[in-house]
DNA sequence: TACGAACTTGACCGACGGTCCACTTTATGG
DNA sequence: CCATAAAGTGGACCGTCGGTCAAGTTCGTA
């Protein structure tokens, strides 16, 4: 048991390497022009360095995401409100929601990588909804569904409004200059999902 | 102008012969494993034969799904209701979104090779919100909510509930064997949205 | 029947994700 | 400080895929 060994300095400078050499092509290419030698190229190591680190390219787009998920991570867990614990569901939903939504908007050409990631992987045992930062949004957002409104199917409608996430629709409205309708639409939604009910039983 | 020549008597043949083989593969085996190759070998029809027919993989998962859309499209355009024209916008829109739900789920080998080909073209020009099924899915969901809602951002709304038919989700459904789960919550959720307003200014 | 247009074909291409193993570098403990 | 084993590295190599193309074939028609 006990600790296992250490990464190897120079291992980790690779990693460091490798990552920030995918952060840049990302932020300038489309993901289809990411490929994983292309990234190894630009991080000035050999290809088989990124698949001994990363094993795959799907887990190279992980770490990634895991890296810029991470200040949210933090912030929803044990940050102050709304973010944070304390606030009422609704409040914590809606701010959840806005900050997932501008994290997605930042990194568009990250997210469509991972998705690209998954859509081309040969066995397909590992699917965005395994992914640990989704996993994680996804029991937050069900999470504070379940507890205002225990009625209702919150597993499933967190998928659905994470669903407002992918890669498609984010990057048709960054074309179109409204980056602002996905928050303002999720906000209106979150409203109307955990706000008072309209008297269900009215016709 | 005026009319264009007909397809070939043996064109028409090999269309339908790559179509029915397609099909066939897509009903036993992941969308990954069905190359444009496979469906040719199957359809005993060489391989330029399906990208001169169908312009690209992608043409070919559309015309498959055009073909399995077509019913729904005319039950919606001409039906009658509540699927067709007639009902009020909300009773509608329940209707085709049980509709296309079973849809998708009846076929979700095909969603998935059409997700599948969208992910792995090359050149991005196309995407999921292009495909002419998808567009008329969408048309007519906006155009329901922003009937029965007009102050609520139907268009994307719209992609939004559509989204939840994304083969992950779907298929994860299936395979936990609650296909009815989704079609529920849709059910709730358009009840939610275009149902009686809860008091929107209360806070 | 003759002719041009439509159609068919499969070898070929470039690109990709992933593997493999001979080689180099690092950390460690004597 | 050096010997040694474990960790890391690199890039040639593999199989597969979507897509192209030029040469050959078949069909509809005048």
């Amino acid at each position: 048991m006990a600790e296992q060994r250490q990464e190897r300095a120079d291992a980790a400078r690779n990693r460091r390497a490798i990552l920030r050499a995918a952060e840049a092509l990302l932020a300038e290419h489309g993901p289809d022009h990411v490929s994983v030698e292309r990234v190894a190229a630009a991080a000035g190591v050999g290809k088989g360095t990124v698949f001994h680190r990363f094993g795959n390219r799907m887990g190279l787009m992980r770490a990634l995401m895991e890296e810029r998920a991470n200040a949210l991570h933090e912030a929803v867990a044990s940050g102050p409100p709304p973010l944070g614990p304390g606030a009422p569901p609704e409040t914590r939903l809606i701010a959840f929601l806005e900050a997932v939504v501008d994290l997605t908007t930042r990194n568009v050409g990250l997210m469509a990588a991972n998705e690209h990631a998954i859509a081309t992987q040969r066995h397909s045992t590992e699917s965005r909804h395994t992914s640990p930062v989704y996993v994680f949004w996804h029991g937050h957002v069900a999470g504070l569904i379940a507890e205002a409104r225990p009625e209702l199917d919150a597993e499933l409608l967190g998928h659905i409004v994470l669903g407002s996430l992918h890669t498609e629709l984010v990057m048709g409205l960054l074309r179109r200059g409204e980056p602002e309708r996905l928050a303002v639409c999720l906000r209106d939604l979150a409203t109307r999902l955990l706000g008072p009910s309209p008297c269900p039983h009215a016709g």
